[in-house]
Order: structure tokens, then C-alpha cells, then sequence
DNA sequence: TTGCGTGCAAAGGTTTTGCATGGCA
DNA sequence: TGCCATGCAAAACCTTTGCACGCAA
């Protein structure tokens, strides 16, 4: 599953630099884009998307579905975020877009239950419950 | 939250019709647009797409945010499928792509759990869950 | 040297939009 | 009649791909 890859580029090295500086925080394809070529230094597009995806397979960052049309989202998994073998949940707020991380024994049985009854394996990692968070459902 | 659109047109009654022989299957636009087209009453795309986004507004159809790369699925709600005290959840697998649907009262917990403990009120509608489907997983 | 990674440009696919025409009320 | 809806074509948008070049090991 953990596939590294071949070479250390130097593309590779300042995406991975600037994506350290901002755990947790969503962007996308183009924001990386725009934000490389706002520093001068800048990288071609094929590389950003093909090294993004290759940093998903690696299990680096994750990539969120979120809106079919607008553009994909990834987000920089942070070491004490990446929990070993804790498992890692992620609620997104639809109105204000706001993302929950969530470490809860209570998810991991929805986990062992969808295994269980419905032989259905999980990927924590990709799946995201959309919904109201507690400011937003107030109003 | 429910806004009837102001005109009955003839395209929009065909695609309703056709709709309502559909209940429950996911579709995408250009998945409409290939029926009418060989059914010889053809619709333009262009009122295809104004439509599903005028009934996904009305509340009469769903949509569905499943791969950002392709394209978006609608769902028709069927008035005995808009599951008055049930709710209705989607299991998708990553590998072959199959859609699940699944009434289970412990996902419905789940529910409960994020809105009692966690303040976040989960939107079964939106919210899709990833992993490996029955098959896909014993590969 | 080998072959992977990069960059550019172009293609691909989905969705949106501009504008003139046609249809509903 | 007054607007809204339609349809066509083109644009917009995000992502992928082909190919030649350059760089890491």
C-alpha cells in the first residue's frame, strides 16, 4: 500500500516543504499551482497533479471528495496526526466548511459493523460525513 | 427550501416521467441526455442539467458527490423511498465502483452519536461512505 | 547509462454560459 | 403580451496524456 516513490526531485522536496507548513488545512491542485508560481519558484502542473497522487497512494496526504464539480481537495496528514493505529475521522461542515478531526471508539464500531453485517470494508481515509457542525447548526 | 419552478414545460414533465421509472438508481446527466437521444425525443443538455439542478433545489432529487474527477449522480427520491422515519445510507466501493444503499438502524446510532456527543449534526444525504465492497475485498 | 520525473501543450470530459428562438400563462 | 425555458454552440473548468528533454541514482 505504502509505495515510495523512485526518485527524490527537487519538485517533489519543495512541495512536500511547503505542504509540512500547512497540516490540516485543505487546498487544491490549483492552489498549490498558484501558490509555486506567487514564489517564483515554480512547478509545471502535470507535476503537481502527478505527485499529489502519488503522495495519496503513499498515504501522505488525502484527497476529499467534496464537490463533483469544483476542483478535488487534499489535505497534509501531520505525523501525530497520522495515528498508527488509531483511526482517523473527518466531519466537514456544508456551510461554513470547517473540518472536524475525529478519534472516537464510537466510529471505529460503525467500522466493525459495516465489516461485520454488511461485509463491507471501510476506508476511513477517504470517507468524510458531511453535515452541520455545532455553530452552524445553532442558527 | 422547496421552489416549484414557474413554468410546466413539456421537457420537464418527459424527465420527470422518466424519472419516476427510476426510483432508487443513480444516474448522471449525460447518462439522461443518452436515454432521450435514443428515444428520438431528445432534450437538450443544456435544459438536462438546468432541470436536475431545479429538482435537486426542489428537493425532489438527490445529489450525489462520489468522484470529483467524473461525472455527478442524481438519485429520484420516490415518495415511499423518501423514508419518513428512515434514512438512507450509501456505501461506495473503491474498486469496482458499485453504489450500496443500505436502511441499517445502527448507522442511524451513528446518528445519534456524532449529534449527542460530538454537536454535529450528520447529513445522511450528502454523506458517502468509501471502501471495499464484498467481492473487491476478497481479492 | 538507465529510466524515471518533469514540463509544455494539447486532449479529454463535464458543466456552464451567451444569445436568439420558441412556448407557457 | 411578457417572461421564462429551450437549444445550440462555444466557453470554462479541472484533470489527464503524449512526447521530448533533463536529472537522479
Amino acid at each position: 500500500m505504502i509505495a515510495k516513490s523512485k526518485y527524490k526531485t527537487k519538485q517533489r522536496e519543495i512541495l512536500l516543504d511547503y505542504l509540512k507548513t500547512v497540516p490540516g488545512k485543505h487546498f487544491t491542485a490549483g492552489d498549490i499551482c498558484e501558490y509555486f508560481r506567487s514564489q517564483g519558484a515554480s512547478i509545471g502542473q502535470s507535476t503537481v497533479y502527478r505527485q499529489l497522487e502519488e503522495l495519496v497512494n503513499e498515504g501522505v496526504i488525502n484527497k476529499y471528495v467534496l464537490d463533483p464539480t469544483g476542483p478535488a481537495c487534499f489535505e497534509y496528514m501531520a505525523e501525530d496526526d497520522h495515528c498508527e493505529g488509531e483511526v482517523c475521522f473527518h466531519c466537514k461542515c456544508e456551510k461554513c466548511g470547517k473540518l472536524i478531526h475525529m478519534h472516537c471508539d464510537e466510529l471505529i464500531e460503525i467500522q466493525q459493523h459495516l465489516s461485520a453485517e454488511h461485509q463491507f470494508k471501510l476506508d476511513p481515509m477517504r470517507t468524510v460525513f458531511y453535515g452541520l457542525c455545532e455553530e452552524c447548526s445553532e442558527k
